[in-house]
DNA sequence: CAACATTTGTGCGTATGTATG
DNA sequence: ACATACATACGCACAAATGTT
């Protein structure tokens, strides 16, 4: 996606016979001067941009092209956009949850089938485990007994748990205390991919039986036993993804 | 990549039965009937959107409007937009080299520790072995061994084998026959994300070392040594990471 | 001081025309 | 001829700051 562009047209006499190079989409030049000035960090997030106006009189383009550069800056998350006296668009602090949600809203286009995802998803998690085991805090513990609690509660009243099964596969994740692996495991299990949600409505015994796993694992981890947590992990994971293939 | 979220939001949660007719952005909305489209199956990859001009009738709004909207559209991949006679808006098949991409954008943009990521790289390729080793075809044992000649003849002349060190391991993720799995492979060994090239450049040595473990990998998973072939990798990635530490 | 009105800076949308592939 | 890309020019909507009652 590039698009260079320089020489300015005078296209008569001289006929520059090398870089035949097509002037390319302003637009697009200028997004990737603005992305290139984010990404090294000459705009750090929080920061406003100029105006529309003055930003199409330095660049040398009407407003119409600032505004699709910036369409597109916005919609990869790069900038926010605020209208008002003292809007502008202003330069994004990536947060962790973005990034998984365009990973969700990637991998959700890319016609990857529930079995292909269900299985990254066990190699990913059972991979982790031997970092969690050697990590995992005892507020992480704390946190993760928890949201056992609440899945059992959950679950005595018949209620949907698989919500907080996302959410304590989240956590554990976040128990390696590695920001890469967090947002993975929050895109695995963001709400766009639970395509394991139908599993759960007519099967509400799982769910005690998930929380019960669940706790296995935690006090496997909190014991730093790597063997114990991979075999539990390992058969829960195993079910869910008999359900999908089923 | 993104999408969605952010800027102008008035979710109501309860979906009245009147919904506002104003609620954002015009473009906005259009984006977001397109994209609905597109993620139902209605515009299948490779179709052809109408021309601005249809669009704006359409939804009666101004072509400038719907180019705004197609702009965040071709922003994130969803589709391709060609000038000229025949050309258009067409609806992008998502490759999966341009889903791993938007991947490393993402992450480079995260302000991930050069440590995470690896990291992360190793969980997830230690965790694809058992696979790799169940599904290699003789193809693949093939290509990867084809890798090696080419990655000891480039360390025999001192060259960089950097890149063709990504290559094998993109390759081996790829004999895991999960297109899910082979794509964060590409995203993590995607060139933006490479920290490690610096690495290479003073110790040449390294390139023979890794090449010849690269192969004792490969032969591992012909025999479909799992233990074996982990163990390989393991020290392999160690060491690896160990420079990007230090 | 509080409640309301105005100003001002900003993005958002429209309409029309030209250039170019 | 037909499509996108861009420029120009204009008006509107919105939100914060500021002035006024």
């Amino acid at each position: 996606m590039s698009t260079d562009g320089s020489t300015t047209s005078n296209r008569r006499a001289t006929d520059d016979i090398f870089t035949k190079v097509t002037p390319g989409r302003a637009s697009e030049m200028i997004l990737d001067q603005i992305r290139s000035l984010i990404r090294d960090g000459h705009l750090k997030p929080g920061d406003r941009l100029p105006s529309e106006r003055e930003l199409g009189d330095r660049f040398g383009v009407s407003r119409v092209t600032v505004r699709e550069a910036l369409r597109g800056l916005e919609a990869n998350a790069m900038v926010t956009i605020k209208v008002g006296a003292h809007g502008g668009a202003f330069v994004t602090a990536p947060t962790s949850s973005r990034v998984s949600e365009g990973i969700v809203d990637l991998l959700s286009m890319s016609g990857l089938t529930d079995i292909e995802i269900t299985e990254a998803r066990q190699v990913f998690e059972l991979g982790i485990i031997p970092l969690v085991c050697e990590r995992a805090t005892e507020a992480d513990i704390e946190e993760l007994l928890q949201i056992c609690d609440r899945g059992d509660a959950a679950a005595g009243q018949g209620s949907s748990s698989m919500e907080l099964s996302a959410q304590f596969h989240t956590r554990v994740a976040e128990a390696s205390h590695n920001a890469a692996l967090a947002m993975l495991a929050e895109a695995f299990y963001g709400p766009t991919l639970v395509s394991l949600r139908h599993v759960q409505e007519g099967h509400p015994e799982i769910g005690v039986r998930s929380s019960r796993e669940h706790r296995q694992f935690v006090m496997a981890v909190k014991k730093g036993d790597v063997e114990k947590a991979t075999a539990v992990m390992r058969t829960h994971l195993g079910r869910t993804a008999r359900h999908v293939k089923g």
